[in-house]
DNA sequence: CAGCATCCTGTTCGATACTG
DNA sequence: CAGTATCGAACAGGATGCTG
């Protein structure tokens, strides 16, 4: 009844990471956690399309099992449970980082038929983007929509992105094909590019700001 | 016939990423290869203790149609079979070890019935070990044995650690229990306790001289 | 012997239907 | 909304057999 207990039954770092988080799904899980903050199970579900209900259900025991997800009942009027990420779980951002970054020259091609949501791209983003303007008052970009995407503030010379939330007013917006927006944070669309196509609202100025990162950031490494 | 079409049909780097190496085994078989090197097929089933063979020849298969494997035919007289991974594949080392990282934490206990090989050590050394004496010549220390483990050469403030070569002779000589050697190399064990215990051999100060990295090296996170 | 392929069994996954 | 129940298909694990 209880799932995975699997286990490589080596005694080494790796295996025994693996034994708690290598299961299918479970590090998109995590993703998701990480780019939604704390979520109900139907934000879940909707980010991870094609998951069944019951192995997304399994997976949060589990994960809850291993302390690395927390479930919170809010109490009324919301009544909702709520996951979250614990301190432990948090750190697993590092993998998840290290995923992204090896992955990055995998997103050269786009499959018609692939999903995509905007807020997928919080971590990538993270890497992505920089402060260009560091003396200019603060700013924030969003890419995709307040319902789903991500909310990137330049302040100071540094940038934080963070999901997007209703209650922030973005001096500009971004959206538009998957591909389009890849390789528009990726450098490969050029900004007037972009909004010429028309995927930019509100203060171009700002986009240029946050856009690019540094090359390393890129994930420049061989092709496959 | 062939195996893992499986995919998340997602437009994200980390999904991708996953689509090739999420599989189970997948990434405990780049671990075997960064840590042997150019390895032969019995070479791996022994650093993988428990994968079924027809896995192991499907995964190796799986790697090498996705370009992160490369098959070579050694001429007579060794006329064998080597396995080595493509520099995208060797570009899977970040992930490793950022899993190692995640995973330190988790090598605290040790079960007794956990198979234990020394050469998995390599990675994690990668990160623990440092070079004390920068001014004195350069010196080897092994982990292991010569048929299996690691060995950490310091020269000029540098370390670099590499699978253990039988023809290299080192300078000094660690051994012991997996969780003694692991407790060594994360500070828990006094370097003049593993002495006294008798899993040093050689040249003490060598020992001393490469054990000890950064805090930030150890993987200190919450608990788990 | 190295490097698999085949066969078989049990577990996990995926899709859908259903429930408090 | 947050799951549980069910069932066929795909996959993992173990033993064994084949082939140069």
């Amino acid at each position: 009844m209880l799932g995975s207990v699997r286990t490589y039954g080596q005694y080494c770092a790796m295996a025994r990471g693996l034994d708690l988080v290598g299961d299918r799904w479970t590090l998109l899980i995590v993703r998701e956690l990480i780019s939604l903050g704390p979520s109900r199970y139907a934000d879940l579900q909707r980010g991870l399309p094609g998951i069944a209900t019951n192995l997304l259900a399994n997976r949060l025991r589990e994960l809850e099992h291993a302390g690395l997800v927390a479930r919170t009942e809010l109490p009324r009027p919301a009544n909702a449970t709520v996951f979250a990420l614990t301190e432990r779980g948090a750190a697993l951002e590092g993998i998840v980082r290290e995923f992204v970054k090896w992955g990055a020259p995998l997103m050269a091609t786009h499959a018609p038929d692939d999903t995509f949501r905007p807020h997928w791209l919080l971590v990538p983003l993270r890497g992505l983007c920089h402060d260009a303007t560091p003396g200019a008052p603060a700013q924030v970009v969003r890419v995709g929509t307040a319902a789903d995407g991500c909310d990137i503030a330049a302040d100071a010379g540094t940038v934080s992105v963070a999901p997007s939330s209703p209650s922030t007013t973005p001096d500009a917006t971004v959206d538009g094909d998957p591909d389009a927006l890849v390789a528009l944070f990726t450098g490969r669309l050029p900004i007037a590019a972009a909004d010429a196509a028309g995927m930019i609202t509100g203060d171009v100025e700002a986009v240029r700001r946050v856009v690019g990162g540094t090359p390393a950031s890129l994930g420049a490494q061989g092709s496959a």
